[in-house]
DNA sequence: ACAAAAAATGACTATATAGTCATAAACATC
DNA sequence: GATGTTTATGACTATATAGTCATTTTTTGT
């Protein structure tokens, strides 16, 4: 039907986390979906394409909408950094296969594209992580930050890869608590001074990511901020599924390198329909289409 | 030469390593080593028992080295733990090729007897750590031995990521200290009582490898100890070298399948020619060619 | 120097699969 | 219901590569 598309991506992403890339046929997939191969190829143009579309797609719902979602409350630091642990953990479970075939690191050979989409998820993450530990520790916990940047995402990693690969479901809300509650203890005892940092700035440049080099990258505080509005307007509403498919579409297409414009006003009018959100839509679709003058 | 076998494996190792398993053909490989791939073919049946012979290979030259070495002196629990992860660092430092390949998990696609190996390695690696934390703490650890011990694999394992990846080349010694310096403080909370635990042996029961179901894997406690003493010795002496290559060949053979006792007799009998080694010696050759009513 | 045995070779086979495109089915419009 | 247009199909092509084996080269023994 109409998402004939993202039937093809659901498909391609069980395959791919169960045989991995080159395993997994463009026939298999098309026989899974139940569509010829060639309609396959109508959809998109190569097999990388595929594997492409597919990261866009679910680093988007797993990744971004839990950035936005953890941010998306008054609690004080430290719940809140636990609470965004949770919302992650959460989106881990919902995207099971995605988190498979992504922690699988399958791909193909070395797309140009694909690396440059994991190295910017990256970078996010530890900007996000060091962004939180200023928020708990204030500017003195700087020289530890990449140690304790470094062990938190590994923790994070292989918790994740625990939650993917058991039987029993591990409640993410504790599991949230746990991390932060070890990265506490950590942090503490390098700002009593009875660590040494082992990590610096030179050694992790790699990891980096310049938050003005990158356009889209810049701006992403403030549109985190009108997503988090919208979401929340959303969620007090009674028909909130359909509003969060037509917000859904929205990231989607805003996540196109050539976003088509009119697509994503018309989703917009479709939000504004909605009198409650209407404030919130027009705030976020100010940040994603700016004005003309550009 | 004498040592094609070897020359295919590196050879093989560079490239998987590089280019990943299925992306590495046959002809490639013979390519590098300077063979024609009918050659190839004559030291393994397949692709698959290939990549099996590679692990057997390293995974030997990397971890039993270092776990045997690591044990090699009399420091006391703290200090041991820490030298047992520098040498385990030191190990990955100088197979690089071998653990990226390991690390990106490069494999024929669910090989039996790569995922024994697997179970195995990642078994062991548990155990290890497991008596680690009895010696430094005492049979109190125990209820929190899932949680430090998971925490601490996810920590090593990306800090080998990032001994591999980086330019810079991390001082083994400082990141062994580092890393049981934070698993100390991790390991003081918990006996506190300050943290409440969060894995318990029920959910991490695919991660327990029983000592006694695998033969080779009981008896690895004596052997361990066997190795370590003659190392002791052999390090003692002036020309170390050659004991050292005539040690690497025995703990090559010994990995194999249907070790040929010949060899091994043979090999021991080198080694006892210095009369300083002869008795260690001995005792390693009790402990890997048990007495012929078996 | 020769013959027999062993080792090495690479052209060849069988198979898998990404991507194409002429044809057919479905749909739209009058 | 006839005609044109869009969409879907799967047989087909081109290519890659694991594995084989008759032939050639090297080594060994005398």
């Amino acid at each position: 039907m109409m998402d004939k598309r993202k039937a093809i991506l659901e498909a391609a992403v069980e395959l791919i986390a169960e045989y991995g890339y080159t395993r997994t046929s463009m026939q298999q997939i098309a026989d899974n979906v139940g569509v010829s191969k060639g309609s396959l190829y109508s959809f998109f143009p190569s097999k990388e394409d595929l594997i492409i579309s597919i990261y866009e797609h679910y680093q988007q719902l797993v990744f971004e909408r839990a950035f936005v979602v953890g941010l998306d409350n008054n609690l004080p630091p430290y719940k809140r950094f636990a609470k965004q642990f949770q919302v992650q953990f959460e989106g881990i479970l919902e995207y099971k296969s995605y988190m498979k075939m992504h922690i699988r690191g399958e791909s193909a050979q070395n797309s140009e594209k694909l690396q440059g989409l994991h190295h910017r998820m990256r970078g996010r993450l530890f900007n996000w992580l060091e962004q939180n530990l200023i928020d708990l520790y204030g500017e003195s916990i700087l020289p530890y930050k990449w140690d304790l940047m470094w062990m938190t995402q590994s923790i994070y990693t292989s918790y994740m890869g625990l939650i993917i690969s058991s039987e029993n479901v591990l409640p993410p809300e504790g599991l949230g608590q746990h991390i932060v509650r070890q990265i506490d203890i950590l942090a503490k005892d390098f700002l009593q001074g009875n660590s040494v940092p082992f990590l610096d700035d030179e050694m992790m440049r790699p990891f980096s990511v310049g938050m003005d080099r990158d356009g889209a990258f810049t701006s992403f505080q403030d549109r985190e901020r009108a997503w988090k509005a919208l979401y929340k307007r959303i969620h007090e509403l009674r028909n909130a599924t359909y509003y969060f498919e037509v917000t859904d579409r929205i990231s989607e297409e805003s996540r196109k390198s050539k976003p088509d414009e009119l697509v994503m006003r018309g989703l917009f009018r479709l939000l504004k329909e909605e009198e409650t959100l209407a404030a919130k839509a027009y705030v976020l679709e100010e940040q994603l289409l700016p004005a003309t003058e550009d």
